[in-house]
DNA sequence: ACGCTGACTATTA
DNA sequence: CTAATAGCCAGCG
């Protein structure tokens, strides 16, 4: 797992100075934490309310060290932008992710959120950092 | 140091 | 609709 390095030069300079000393790693998981029950968003939709939404790819690469986090991250409720649960097998094992959103009344089929444009929170709108 | 990889996305053909 | 391309940036061999 990574080993959580403050190494968000760049994240420094979009978000406002002395507002956040939190790491890229803890944006993300600040976010994802807050993420209402029943909701999904995308790794898209957390990195443009980070303001690095052309690192997209950072999001998914931050939620992996999830596991290692305390208070746990519902990862699971994170998906690409069309509802497909790419990250699925990072979870132990494969199909915890389907399971933990059922259990919230999302409901997958084939590995993809039904109806995910309703389900959809988008962090940019409701949270505005 | 260099190049490749990746839980992504937007754009173009 | 699909496929290819380019941008992103931290880790790793």
């Amino acid at each position: 797992m990574p080993p959580l390095k403050k190494t968000n030069t760049k994240l420094k300079a979009v978000v406002p100075s002395g507002k956040r000393d939190e790491t890229f790693f803890e944006l993300v998981y600040d976010v994802t934490r807050q993420i209402p029950r029943g909701r999904v968003t995308s790794y898209g939709a957390i990195a443009a309310c980070l303001g690095t939404k052309l690192s997209a790819r950072m999001v998914g690469w931050a939620l992996n060290g999830s596991s290692s986090v305390r208070p746990r991250v519902p990862a699971h409720r994170v998906v690409n932008r069309i509802g497909l649960l790419t990250g699925k097998h990072h979870f132990t094992p494969p199909g915890q992710m389907k399971k933990l959103l059922n259990k919230e009344g999302i409901k997958v089929r084939n590995d993809q959120v039904v109806d995910f444009e309703k389900l959809f929170w988008d962090p940019v709108k409701e949270l505005e950092i």
